[in-house]
DNA sequence: GGCAGAATGTGACCGCTGTCAACATCGTCT
DNA sequence: AGACGATGTTGACAGCGGTCACATTCTGCC
């Protein structure tokens, strides 16, 4: 039979997946170095071998969180079946917004973790070309394209709805909002949405979104 | 001469301006009730005939940090001196929002404190009655009072409002955004603040607002 | 096969933190 | 005067992040 042997094999993956278990249920401030050496089984100097302080192992477990978030826009986004070109591009905004407010919601855990990182921000660095933002300037140059957003108006807009999106999610998930009943936030993060719609489109020339 | 007294005459006092201090330059996670009681020269429990606990001094300072936000709006508010009833409230919904990220930018430490004090959260409860929340709510009023917002789109106009706000300050204060140039942000809020405000108005009823 | 050296994990230690309990001092009320 | 409550002190504890010397294991090279 095989005792615990003196090396993990993989002790920093171990670390990262204890982290975001930790994080998921307890939030950033209950991550701690030590907690995830325990639940792996080592003693608290090892994670010392493969992050340089607690710092990197947030960063590290941040990045997986940055991932989930990025899987769950991208879903959203895939969701979107509308043929009209102004239509689909206006959906697919609004999806982004669904579906980061979604997530925040479903995992305010690892939502809180990804804007705590604090020295440097996991947000739009990611390498693979694909991350949040890069979505929606690329959703906002669609509706650029498309006819419905002014060119005038494009710097800014992304600035402009990623603030209201993020906001939106940080009051209900760790700010005065939380606690608001369901029906409400759905309601209210509606009219967010189509609030941001409305405002982008060149004044008054469309139809408003149904939802 | 007098030297120290045994009973320092008022501590809690002098422990919360100290926290307000040690907050705006080094930000909540700075706060530490022994470091507070070394700069004022008391021994580290001492506190602890003032304060519950940590979280309670957390919550004394987060208080001073909501009335000096609470100040900075009001102050924003009052400069408002347009006489046409409908700039008026436009303008007054817009100073609310250049005082908020205004405090943001410039308190930092303060800012983030507010929405770190985890529990139970500070905004919207305050007795006096006036408090960044309420304002808004009464700016919002007022533009349906003048025509200017549909009273239908009054509900979750609020929220939307904070949301945007509330995301752009948060975004510059501890995220991704932060580090933008000054002129970029100024530009970016702008556009927000008109955005937010043309997308309030009834559907292209309403020239722009200069700003 | 065997051995040197790099990788990895351990235990003891440091200073920091929040928290508590026992004790000291002071003001105040009877 | 004396007692009592309010306030401040001292000393302890456990938990944290971080660093060190040391132990163990794996790997590549001869």
């Amino acid at each position: 039979m095989t005792r615990a042997p003196y090396h993990h094999g993989n002790l920093r993956e171990a670390l990262v997946e204890a982290g975001v278990e930790v994080v998921r249920d307890g939030g950033p401030e209950a991550l701690s170095l030590r907690e995830l050496a325990r639940r792996v089984g080592v003693s608290h100097a090892a994670a010392y071998r493969h992050f340089a302080d607690r710092e990197a192992l947030v960063d590290a477990v941040a990045e997986r969180a940055m991932h989930a978030l990025l899987a769950v826009v991208h879903d959203r986004l895939a969701q979107v079946d509308e043929v009209d070109p102004v239509i689909r591009a206006r959906r697919r905004l609004v999806q982004i917004g669904v579906g980061y407010v979604d997530f925040a919601l479903t995992e305010p855990g690892l939502f809180r973790l990804l804007f705590t990182a604090y020295p440097e921000p996991p947000e739009g660095k990611d390498p693979d070309g694909e991350d949040p933002y890069s979505m929606l300037n690329a959703a906002l140059d669609e509706l650029v394209a498309v006819g419905y957003l002014d060119p005038r108006d494009r710097p800014g807009a992304d600035v402009t709805c990623w603030s209201a999106v993020h906001g939106f999610s940080v009051l209900n998930v760790e700010g005065p909002l939380r606690g608001m009943a369901e029906p409400d936030r759905d309601a209210a993060l509606t009219g967010l949405l189509l609030g941001i719609d409305r405002g982008l489109g060149r004044r008054g020339e469309w139809p408003a979104l149904s939802r």
